[in-house]
DNA sequence: ATTTGCCCTAGAGTATTGTCTAGGGTTTAT
DNA sequence: ATAAACCCTAGACAATACTCTAGGGCAAAT
């Protein structure tokens, strides 16, 4: 089974540009072209395009996305360089899913306040508040 | 107690160009300046700034970070408004921490195999499956 | 008083990640 | 056989978010 660019687009909600635009950034270079010079994809580019996906998505850079796909080029020799990559975005991701744990604390308490009740009241006294202390500055 | 745009970059871990930029970028309007123009941040400031921060570190634009901004000098009667774009944010980050999740999964399953005794010989049997798929397309 | 270090603005420059256009060939359906 | 819908490249353009430079003023220490 094989993949026109189009397709391959649709199935990872990515643009054909932007495919194309990872092509020329060597991150598809296991990607073959038939004879007209068209991509074509397989099955296991799309598992590899998965990944890159993956790494995109936990905001890795894509010169380190490279990187790790040179290493899945270069062969089994690779292997530890690939798992310290890896290992390295596992960290970023639970670093990143802990900082989003306080970031929703941090909104969920601002949501109770402007939920309350008494939101109008305790914004219109915190804003006297500061008032207060931005005209002693003067 | 007052700060320096010095102490503050410090204090979140950003540049002072950077804060300069969100200036700028009318991020921080609530900010006054001494007799000689210097900028001079307050502990509510401070807040509101952490505010930002949690906004930026859940990748929300800087023009929406503008639109909350603008809302909270608006005064109480944006409240609702306020409510609206944080909930839309707390939807923003639960689905990020969800895909994260997912991410994460990726990410184990590939550095199971990498770590396993039988890498080498599962990665060397997955190249060739790729190579016979790769050759038959010619 | 003068050096050092901090502050300011305006605006140029940079990095990253796309997105699109022009110009041209290919494939499919009618 | 021709129109419609694909595909290709090179390279221009754009959005975002900084980052830095030039030129100049202010403040604290020597």
């Amino acid at each position: 089974m094989t993949y026109t660019i189009k397709e391959v687009a649709q199935k990872f909600d990515l643009s054909i540009y932007t495919l194309r635009f990872y092509d020329k950034q060597g991150l598809l270079p296991f990607v073959q072209r038939n004879e007209a010079g068209y991509r074509v994809f397989t099955d296991t580019d799309l598992s590899l395009i998965k990944t890159i996906c993956c790494l995109k998505d936990t905001d890795m850079k894509i010169r380190d996305i490279r990187q790790y796909i040179d290493y899945v080029m270069a062969g089994p020799c690779t292997i530890k360089q690939r798992e310290q990559l890896l290992t390295k975005q596992r960290n970023k991701v639970l670093a990143k899913q802990q900082q989003l744990t306080e970031n929703l604390k941090e909104i969920d308490y601002k949501l109770q306040i402007y939920r309350s009740p008494k939101a109008k009241e305790l914004i219109t006294a915190a804003r006297q508040v500061v008032k207060n202390e931005k005209s002693l500055m003067k």
